[in-house]
DNA sequence: ATCTTTATAGGTACTACTACCTATTCTTCA
DNA sequence: TGAAGAATAGGTAGTAGTACCTATAAAGAT
């Protein structure tokens, strides 16, 4: 059985071209094209193709809007997302509405075959110039104040620190390295005066943000 | 001038063929080579090569464990990891250490040229078959039982639930919103209960969880 | 040899969140 | 019209984390 796709964009040319490109590749199908996102919306909820790929930028209703639509209408659709431009906000709101899929179009062509068998097999594909994206926000969460803050921490207090993290209570993390709640109390108040913090859940934070 | 660059790999035929397609490209100068992690990490130490390309598998050292030393060294080294397994706690362990490539080596002739552009800018690069690897832990955050909880609580509830998710107080939300603290309380007391949590804190970690 | 740091443990007090009550007003829906 | 849900607010109790004390034993450094 073919893998059945449907592409939605409302430049032809580009339709074409991209129909040709996974057609060329045995196997694959595209049964339905669209040219806005409603009417990709209303073929993809009522055919239900394999795959459903988007561009983000058409009239009518975006692609990005009709993905979220889709998928909360489907869970189970695949759907990947063209763009254009590298922008972070609609990439960060694709992540979250939780398409399969995200490809510039400039590499759409060389990508987009790996990407849709990316997304049948159950993962994600995103182009390698969003994935950067992704890697700076983790590297930047752990900013060089903190660090410096947790270097003056002990061996005993890292190890609570992470335990908290953990979401683990004093009376836990007590149990758990068999010494006395208070003892762990009084790490934790150490630990909170090193960190400069103050207040109710502000070692629970600092911990969870540190993870 | 050209840009440097050195490359480790215990493979004299992978090594031989990984410089060809890099000098294939004009600009880009292999100047070292190596067969060992510590041979790499003494010539990048010493000689400063613009991009270090690292094979994770190979003998007195691994690749990873240069990675390590060299950014602990040289923290605006540009390093870039190959690997035949796309192993996540390596992974995982590579983003922390602060790599700024990571490259599938059955891709690495394909993609080698443009990580080392993406890392040059300032950019990071990962093969795509990993950066999936990235949206998958993103999504699991979300999953779908929660998700179908959620949709139970009324908007009051999943604005208070926000505000508990900025760390806000009780007293906090109350005071910003104009209501009671007692109501805010109940409205506190109303989300747990839908969403089955019980102890101290389950409600601070439910919402950062769901942020 | 003394001083500092660290891990250990106890006391006391305050505060915020959880837990379980009741009750009123308002909207919405059958 | 009557029932259900939602937002409002109050009471009371328990518990966990924060805040600030003191104190002792072991390890390390000057």
């Amino acid at each position: 059985m073919k893998t059945t796709i449907l592409i939605a964009d409302d430049h032809p040319i580009f339709l074409k071209g991209l129909k040709e490109v996974i057609e060329s590749e045995p196997g694959y199908e595209v049964i339905f094209e669209a040219k806005n996102g409603m009417e990709a919306l209303a073929l993809a909820r009522t055919h239900r193709p394999m795959v459903t790929i988007l561009d983000i930028d058409m009239p009518k209703m975006n692609g990005l809007t009709a993905a979220e639509e889709l998928i909360k209408e489907v869970p189970e659709a695949h759907v990947i997302l063209l763009t254009m431009h590298k922008a972070k906000d609609t990439f960060v709101k694709a992540l979250d509405v939780g398409v399969a899929g995200y490809v510039l179009k400039e590499n759409a062509v060389i990508d987009i075959i790996q990407a849709i068998e990316a997304v049948l097999g159950g993962n994600s594909y995103i182009s390698p110039e969003m994935s950067s994206f992704l890697l700076s926000q983790r590297r930047t969460s752990r900013n060089p104040t903190s660090s410096e803050l947790l270097s003056t921490l002990t061996a005993s207090e890292i190890k609570i620190l992470k335990m908290v993290g953990d979401y683990k209570s004093t009376k836990d993390i007590a149990d758990e390295l068999f010494i006395s709640e208070k003892t762990v109390s009084n790490h934790r108040m150490n630990i909170l005066k090193k960190l400069n913090l103050t207040g109710k859940n502000s070692l629970l934070r600092f911990a969870i943000e540190q993870r």
